[in-house]
RNA sequence: GGCCCCAUCGUCUAGUCUGGCCUAGGACACCAGGUUUUCAUCCUGGCAACAGGGGUUCAAAUCCCCUUGGGGUCACCA
């Protein structure tokens, strides 16, 4: 098949929604692909569902793709040479098409309606039987049928599937894959409309823009053989194809709504990073090799193989993808970390201010002390709303460090202590806390445990010495006092 | 149900095409230790899989067949 023509591939989504963790995959694969082979990788909208697109689903595909750092070089906002790359807007092409069908004979009328054939169809569910739509409508005669198309009788054009021919692919992803013709039904080629379905112009389309590799979903598998016989009846190369697996929910179906969140957009507003997200989407149902799991898109490439991908299905693993999104965060540089933090802590009400150095300088330094705790963006606001307003009222084993009987004169004395530090932050911290331990005659941790309740109602969090770097000497002193007169 | 696809730890996977190096490797999750004033990070260790049955072969996770299980798809949606 078509081994030796460029290489030119296609992401095809159709804008009637989010683009879904699956698509982006696809499109990760496609991207990697052409860029591995140094082909070109393009985007055609296919808008022909007039009733769901939209413009803002379209935008917002492309802004998750660029979000991924997918850039395609043919497509919306890019151009090309073998456009227009919006389904919409080739009837033309499509018209001349359909035309050389029907005079070719590949295409004929069918004048049965859409209700007729429901009709059937809910017939033989009853019956258990298997139905497949009967081509009586082959047999009427040309006069018969342009008569009843000049009378105005509605009609879709079908597509003349021949009798007794074997269709194969050799999938790059599964191997050798065979039906036969008898199987695929005389499928709607155009509608009553006068509109094409996608089965057709997904062919048509993938010949003229000469898309040498078709690389989608599994789903996609039993379309295929439909779509060769346009390819077979007009004369053009057949692409060859790799059937990329499904991805999996929980449970071990195609992934869906039921099972979580599906849309590529929902982990972007979550908070996970992009090189985390292309990480971990060029993991499901591929490998670098057998221990290669944190990897840049680079690398990705570089050992990109269609022939590597995995057959089977894979669920998408929530914890993995958590995971992988740390291993980034904790990689990034606390410079870009505060910048990719900063919108969450807005959303959630802190720091919606000018940014000026002071400020920046501060949130770098609340950024770094949290990044070898956090592994999403949008886990900061929670973690650190002590440091941008009231301490939070202590629970459970908090609550109950505040309370422990010493805790009053241990938080005082050391407030004291503090307070005739000479610096802020106190260089050690440990030195001045120590011997008040000692002279209640308690172990350190009686002591940090309150300090740390009072400071951030917390037991866990920041080291303390970064803790009070950020509450500030006034903040800091005021806190510890103020938890006092809470518990006597 | 017809057609098509798939089958290694709970999960993602390496190994399968080109049988022996596999007493099946890595990672996530989980569990147990260690480092750390806490939590987290980090380090060490542990648990855990070739769906079943037949072949072929000196040798099978790897090749063949059957069974079972799972999935996809059966629109004038894409």
């Amino acid at each position: 098949m078509a081994s030796h023509r460029p290489v030119r591939v296609r992401f095809a989504p159709s804008p009637t929604g989010m683009l879904h963790l699956g698509g982006a995959r696809t499109a990760l694969f496609n991207w990697a692909f052409a860029r591995r082979e140094g082909g070109t990788f393009l985007l055609r909208v296919e808008d022909t569902d007039t009733e769901r697109n939209s413009e803002e689903s379209l935008r917002s595909i492309l802004d998750c793709l660029r979000w991924l750092g997918l850039d395609w070089d043919e497509g919306p906002e890019a151009g090309g040479d073998v456009g227009p790359y919006f389904q919409s807007e080739r009837g033309e092409f499509y018209a001349q098409s359909i035309a050389r069908g029907v005079e070719e004979g590949w295409l004929y009328r069918c004048f049965a309606t859409a209700e007729d054939l429901e009709q059937q169809r809910e017939h033989a569910r009853a019956a258990k039987k298997n139905w497949r739509f009967d081509p009586t409508s082959r047999g009427l005669s040309q006069e018969d049928s342009d008569a009843r198309a000049a009378a105005g009788d509605s009609f879709v054009l079908r597509f003349r599937v021949p009798d007794h021919e074997e269709i194969g692919i050799d999938d790059h992803i599964r191997g050798r894959v065979v039906f036969q013709s008898e199987e695929v039904e005389d499928w709607v080629a155009v509608r009553s409309d006068g509109n094409p379905t996608y089965n057709f112009v997904c062919a048509l389309d993938d010949a003229a823009m000469s898309i040498s590799h078709v690389i989608r979903g599994e789903e996609h598998l039993v379309n295929t053989p439909k779509q060769i016989l346009v390819y077979r009846a007009l004369g053009e190369p057949e692409p060859s194809y790799a059937h990329v697996p499904l991805i999996l929910g929980q449970d071990g179906k195609k992934l869906s709504k039921r099972t979580g969140d599906t849309a590529l957009g929902d982990y972007i507003a979550k908070g996970y990073l992009p090189q985390a997200m292309f990480n971990f989407l060029g993991l499901l149902g591929f490998s670098i090799d057998d221990a290669t799991d944190v990897f840049t898109p680079e690398e990705l490439i570089a050992a990109f193989d269609l022939k590597r991908i995995n057959k089977s299905g894979a669920i998408f693993d929530q914890d993995r993808l958590h995971w992988i999104c740390g291993e980034y965060l904790r990689s990034m540089s606390v410079r870009d970390l505060a910048q990719a933090v900063l919108p969450h802590l807005q959303q959630a009400g802190f720091l919606n201010c000018a940014m000026d150095s002071a400020k920046t300088a501060w949130l770098e330094q609340l950024v770094a002390a949290f990044q070898p705790r956090l592994t999403l963006l949008s886990e900061l606001p929670a973690q650190a709303a002590a440091f941008f307003g009231e301490v939070p009222t202590p629970e459970g084993k908090a609550a109950k460090a505040l309370a422990a009987e010493q805790a009053p004169v241990l938080l005082s004395a050391v407030a004291d202590a503090l307070e005739g530090a000479n610096d802020w932050p106190p260089q050690d911290v440990m030195a001045i806390a120590k011997p008040i331990a000692e002279a209640q005659g308690v172990g350190l941790g009686k002591l940090m445990q309150p300090m740390r309740v009072a400071l951030t109602g917390s037991l866990g969090g920041p080291e303390l010495k970064d803790i009070l770097a950020l509450l500030g000497r006034e903040q800091s002193l005021a806190r510890l006092r103020s938890a006092v007169p809470k518990v006597s």
